[in-house]
Order: C-alpha cells, then structure tokens, then sequence
DNA sequence: TTGTTAGGCCGGGCTTCGAG
DNA sequence: CTCGAAGCCCGGCCTAACAA
C-alpha cells in the first residue's frame, strides 16, 4: 500500500488518476504512458502474436535459457563429501548443500582469458562481453566439471545473444555460433520454424530495433531504483511479427540482409553501421506497419530518455 | 578567481539467493 | 532445475572544499 500524492491543482475527473498527476514521481511500479503510448502498445499488443504464443506452437522449436550458472569470473569450490564443485560462497566457506567446511585451495577458476597450450581437458569459448550486434571479449570456459550446471551445450549453437541489460535503453543483442555465455546473458534461438523468413537474424534485427526496445521500456522498464532489465519471462511478452505475405517475405528477407550487414561492419565501419542499422529500424517499422508520426514519436523518446 | 583533488553519489554491471 | 528480485561493487562523474 502506497500513499501517492497529487500535484497541487490537478483535478480528478474519474476513478483513474494519470500519472502526471502525482507528485513524486520515485514509485517503483511507475510506467509513465500518455495517450499516444497507449495506443501503440494497445496496436502492438492487438495485431502480433507474442514470442510465448510462438513458442507454443509445434511447428516453431525455440529456445530461451540464460548460461552457465556461473561467476562470470567463474570461481568454483570443491566439496569433497558431495564430490562435487560448487560457486564460490560469498561468505565462509562452507558447503550449501551438505555444511561442511571447504578449504581454500579447493577453489579452482574456470574460466581464463587464454587457452591453454596443450589442453588436456575440454575447453570451449566462452563468451564474456557483449555489445549491441558485436561481441566484445572472448574467454575459455573448462568444460565437465562435475556439479557446474553447465546448461544442455545444444544452446550455444547458432543463436541470438541477449544482454540482461540495455545499452542507451536499447536492447542489446547479438549473434553467434557457439560459445557459452554466464548466467546475465540470455541464449535465444530459432531452432525450427515454418517459414524460412522468420530465422536468427530477421529475428535479431528485430530485437535491436528501436520499435521492440520502445515496445520493451514502456511495458517494462520503468523502475526508478532498479533501472530496466531485460528478463527472460519479459523476452516471451514481445510482440513478433510473423511473415505472411509475399511482400512481409520479401521484407523480412531484407531485415535479415541488412542484419548480416552491420553483423560484418561493426566493429571496421561506423558510418555505415550507423546507416544499416537506420535501415533495419525503417524495415522492422514498414513491416509491423508503424505510421511515420509514431515512428517520429518512438524515436524522439528513445533518444530523449 | 582559478586550479586541484578527494569524496560522495549514482548508474551500470555482476552475483547471489530464495522461491517456485 | 529455472528464474527474478535485489543487493553488492566498481568506476566515472560531479561537486565541494581547499590551496595557490
């Protein structure tokens, strides 16, 4: 139960108060919508059928689980009653599971920036940093070690890579083909699907777009001690559109080839980065059939955030 | 008045831990 | 096992305080 006062002057037409209305601004739950935001999430929410319903459906194979249940630094401890290694405890080194006391040159790091000359043990990339269509910094995760919750390895294959947080409020995601990821970065694929338009990398276009970030922050975002996250649970409510018609084909063949562009040019060319990515959000906008004062609208608050 | 620096604050990134 | 809430931590930026 919260107290919320109003600004001095305004006036209570109804039982619904706006949110403008109140006077401090700093509540947790606050998603602050005028009329013109309401009526694009009430269209996107209308007209496209959520990520969840997508993968539901039989003819669609689609995964969504986040990484290694790891450090990023990825410390781990022995536990020698349950033979097994465990995330470094933070506090005194005792075992969670059976109590017993671990001594300090039990704890191994699994992850390290190089791999090693000779390895005799299994080592796989692990990817450490990422940023919007790039991937920053690489690692070397040591692989079968027992009690490291690991994930099924089908899930680092070729899929979108998305950042628990975002980046100038924009969505950050990527892709790649293989390389664990921690537990901060979601693992999205699109495994199976009826129509070859709809794939990884329409579907990483769309991710990136400001229209889905938009979408994101004002259904979302809005805490103000707890700045926006991007939850997996959150990733399944997005509003995905789905090809159907020849010309939807066409453009989402289009989103698709302008994806693999800046997938190539981000990291040599910003220009044209800049520009590849300007036509990915008019394509996304063209295909979900955004109106262009909306599309002014959209961007004008993303930038001004 | 201007330059310098330390300390505080805040935003961003990471990790933990408990709930389901 | 999976996931999200929330706290911790770090670094950068801003500001206040002090020196020149």
């Amino acid at each position: 139960m919260v107290n919320i006062k109003l600004k001095q002057n305004s006036e209570l037409i109804s039982n619904s108060i706006l949110q403008q209305h109140f006077e401090d601004w700093d509540y947790k739950f606050l998603i602050n919508l005028n009329q013109e935001d309401i009526k694009i999430l009430n269209f996107l929410n209308k007209n496209f059928s959520k990520l969840r319903q997508l993968m539901e459906q039989s003819e669609y194979d689609i995964i969504l689980t986040r990484g290694v249940e790891l450090t990023k630094e990825g410390k781990i401890i022995f536990c020698p009653v349950c033979n097994k290694f465990y995330p470094l405890p933070t506090g005194k080194l005792i075992c969670k599971t059976c109590k017993q006391e671990l001594c300090t040159h039990s704890i191994e790091t699994i992850i390290v920036d190089q791999m090693p000359k000779n390895p005799n043990e299994d080592y796989a990339p692990f990817i450490y940093s990422i940023n919007r269509y790039q991937i920053n910094e690489t690692k070397y995760i040591l692989l079968k070690k027992r009690g490291v919750n690991y994930k099924s390895p089908e899930i680092y294959k070729d899929r979108i890579l998305i950042r628990q947080l975002t980046q100038n409020n924009l969505i950050c995601a990527t892709f790649s083909r293989n390389g664990y990821t921690s537990q901060s970065i979601y693992n999205l694929g699109v495994l199976k699907s009826p129509i070859p338009e709809f794939n990884n990398l329409y579907l990483l276009g769309l991710m990136n777009s400001e229209l889905i970030s938009f979408y994101f922050i004002k259904s979302f975002g809005s805490y103000k001690n707890l700045y926006p996250r991007i939850l997996i649970e959150k990733i399944k409510e997005l509003p995905i559109k789905i090809p159907q018609t020849e010309y939807e084909n066409k453009e989402a063949k289009k989103i698709a080839e302008c994806v693999t562009k800046v997938l190539n040019v981000v990291e040599s060319n910003p220009t044209l980065n800049n520009q590849y990515q300007i036509k990915i959000n008019q394509l996304v906008y063209d295909i979900y059939n955004i109106r262009n004062e909306e599309r002014h609208y959209i961007k004008n608050f993303l930038e001004k955030v």
